[in-house]
DNA sequence: CTGAAAGCGCTAACAT
DNA sequence: ATGTTAGCGCTTTCAG
C-alpha cells in the first residue's frame, strides 16, 4: 500500500498533453470550444495520471456552492432515516454532495451541528430542527438558505406533515371506539414538537374529556416504557394511550406486557411513524403515517428549487398525515 | 427574508478591525503571536459582521484535508444506521465535517457514490463496501485513505465482525436443538457477503446435514417473505431457516403466519443483527448481534488514526458476534 | 507581535 | 480553437 495520496490536478494533466489548463477545465465540463481531438488526448492523460475533479476547489472559485447539507436529530429514527432516503432520491446524480451532520445529543446543544454545516459552505441546509426556537431557525436561514423539515416555521420555505391533523385523527379514533380516559405519552417539551399534544388535548376537551399527558425524557423506547410504566399505574389507570411517536407506543407496549395487560384488550395503543415495525404481525399497532420519505423528497425539491431561484416566494407544502388502524386499538373492556 | 448570503470574508473582518487577513486567520485559529486587544477586538468585529469561518477554503489552503467520508448501501438497514451513529461519537467536535454517500440502488452500480466522496476531496472513506470487488476497494484506497467496515480486505485497514463465528453459531444452535432440515436464507450474491452461507454451508457439512440454501432477491423484508414462501412450501419443508439479515428473517416470519404455521412450535428462526425489533415481545426473534454500533466507532478511531499516522501498518480489527437466543427457536415438532 | 506575498486547484472573463 | 490573467477565501513561510 503506496501513501503518495496527493491526486494529479488539472496542471499536471494539462502539462502532460501540452495544453493549457483552461482547456482541461473546459474538457472536463463539457464547454464547447475543445476539438475532439484535445478532448480525447486530455481525457487519456487523465486517466493515466489518475486525474479527479476537485468539487471543493470548484466550488471555492465558482460563486455558487453545489453542495447540500442535510441536519437530522437521530439517524437511528426510521423517521429522519427515511427522511434522508427521500432527500437523496431528489437530488440528481450529478449533484450528490450530500453533507449530514447528525446532532450529536438529543437534549444536548446542537449548536455544533448546524454551524459546522454553514463552516461547509454548503448551499443550502435542509434542517429537521427540534431544538432551537423558531426564531433562531429564522436567523439561521439568513445565513445559509434553508428549508424546514418535519416542521413549519414562519418565513422559512417549509415542508410538514400536518401534525395537528395526524393527532386529532388518533384521538377521535380512540374516543370513538368508546374510551374516556385516553392519555398522551409525549416526548420531553420542545419549541418544534408542541403541535401533537396540544391537537390532542384540543380534541379530548372537545369532546368533553379530560387531557392527561405525561412526557417522556427522550423519543426512544426505553424512555416509553418508563413513562408508560408510571402511567399503567395510577389507580384510575388511562384504558388507551396515544403517543408521539412509535418508539415511545413500543415502549408502553413492553411496558403493559410487563404489567400483565394484554393489547388491545385491556390498553389501547396508537403510535405515530407508522414505522416498518408496526406492521408486522404480533405487533399491529395503529399509527399515524406522515409519510416521511415523501417529506424528505419534496424537501429535496424544494431546496432544489430554491437554489435556482432565490428569489421564489418562500414555499410551505403540507402533507396530509394518515391513521393507520390495526388491532392494537379496540373498545374498552367492559367497566366490571 | 433577504436574500444576501454571501458571508463576511476574513479580509471583511481586518479591514474592520484595521489589522491585516493574517492575523484574523491567526485569531480564529488560536496561533499564537496575536495580542489579547487584538484578539478581542477581531473577534468583536467578526460577530458584528457575521463572519463564518469557510472550512472549505480553509483545506484547499492547508495541505491536509479534513472531511470524513462515508459510504453506505442503505441507511434504512438498522445495521448502517448503527454504524453512522457509532462512526459519530468516534470523531471529536471540531471534526464532524461527515460527508455521507448512499448507494442509490442496491443493485444499481455505486460507481457514482463512491466517486463523487473522492471529489469531495475528504481525507479519508469509511466504506461499507458490498457490490464492489475487493480488487476495486483496494484500487480505491491507493486513491484516498480508506476503511473498510463490516468486511475485512486483505491490505486495505479493515473493521468487522466474524461472520464466519456468528453463522456457524447460529447455525450449531439450531443442529443443537435438533433441526436436520435447516435452511439458509441468503441475500444476492455479492462478492462482500458470503462469509455467512460459506460458513452455515460447512458447519451443515460438518455435522452430516444437507445444505439448504436460497437467495432473496435483495435485503428487505419484502424479498424475504416472497423467498420464505418459497421455501415453505417445499414437500420436505425446512423446520428452521437462518437468514442472512433480520430483515429477511422478519419477513419470514410473516411467510411463515400467512401459511398459518406458528413461529418456534413449527418453524424455528434465527435472524442476524439483533436489531431493535427482534427484541419485541411477541417477536423475540434469536438474532446474532455483530455489534453495529461498537464497529463504526471502531472504524471512525482507526480513520482519526490512519489519518495522523498514514505509514502506520495495516489495521485489521475483528469483532466477535454474540448469538442472543429468544424464543423464535425450539426444538422441532416431533414427527408424526 | 504584525504584515507582505505566494499559493492551494479550479473557474471565468478576456484575449489571441 | 486555445492561451492569459485574475481571482475564490484561506494558510503559511518569511521579513519587519
Amino acid at each position: 500500500m503506496d501513501h503518495r495520496h496527493r491526486s494529479a490536478t488539472q496542471s499536471d494533466v494539462a502539462k502532460e498533453v501540452g495544453v493549457s489548463r483552461t482547456l482541461v477545465s473546459f474538457a472536463f465540463r463539457g464547454a464547447p470550444g475543445v476539438s475532439d481531438e484535445t478532448k480525447q488526448a486530455i481525457f487519456e492523460a487523465a486517466k493515466r495520471l489518475g486525474y479527479r475533479p476537485n468539487a471543493v476547489a470548484a466550488d471555492l472559485a465558482r460563486k455558487h456552492r453545489s453542495a447540500v447539507g442535510l441536519y437530522l436529530m437521530d439517524i437511528r429514527n426510521e423517521v429522519y432515516a427515511d427522511i434522508l432516503s427521500g432527500v437523496r432520491t431528489a437530488l440528481p446524480q450529478d449533484r450528490n454532495r450530500l453533507i449530514l451532520s447528525v446532532s450529536r445529543s438529543i437534549d444536548g446543544e446542537d449548536q455544533g451541528a448546524l454551524e459546522s454545516l454553514i463552516e461547509a459552505r454548503v448551499g443550502i441546509i435542509i434542517a429537521a430542527t427540534l431544538l432551537d426556537s423558531e426564531e433562531r431557525v429564522r436567523e439561521l436561514a439568513h445565513i445559509v438558505p434553508l428549508v424546514s423539515v418535519t416542521r413549519p416555521v414562519e418565513g422559512v420555505d417549509s415542508v410538514y406533515s400536518d401534525d395537528a391533523a395526524g393527532a386529532r385523527a388518533a384521538t377521535e379514533h380512540l374516543i370513538g371506539l368508546g374510551h374516556t380516559r385516553i392519555a398522551h405519552l409525549a416526548g420531553p417539551v420542545y419549541d418544534g414538537h408542541t403541535v401533537r399534544r396540544q391537537s390532542y388535548a384540543k380534541t379530548m376537551r372537545d369532546a368533553g374529556l379530560k387531557p392527561l399527558m405525561l412526557a417522556a425524557e427522550d423519543f426512544t423506547q426505553d424512555a416509553g416504557q418508563r413513562a408508560a410504566t408510571e402511567l399503567l399505574s395510577m389507580t384510575e389507570r388511562p384504558t388507551a394511550i396515544f403517543t408521539h411517536n412509535d418508539q415511545l407506543a413500543l415502549g408502553a407496549r413492553e411496558a403493559a406486557y410487563a404489567k400483565g395487560l394484554s393489547v388491545p384488550s385491556e390498553l389501547s395503543l396508537v403510535g405515530y411513524d407508522n414505522s416498518r415495525t408496526s406492521g408486522l404481525h404480533g405487533i399491529d399497532l395503529t399509527s399515524v403515517d406522515l409519510h416521511a420519505t415523501e417529506l424528505g423528497q419534496i424537501a429535496g425539491t424544494v431546496a432544489l428549487e430554491r437554489l435556482s431561484n432565490p428569489e421564489a416566494p418562500v414555499a410551505d407544502r403540507r402533507v396530509t398525515p394518515k391513521l393507520v388502524v390495526r388491532s392494537s386499538t379496540a373498545p374498552p373492556a367492559r367497566v366490571t
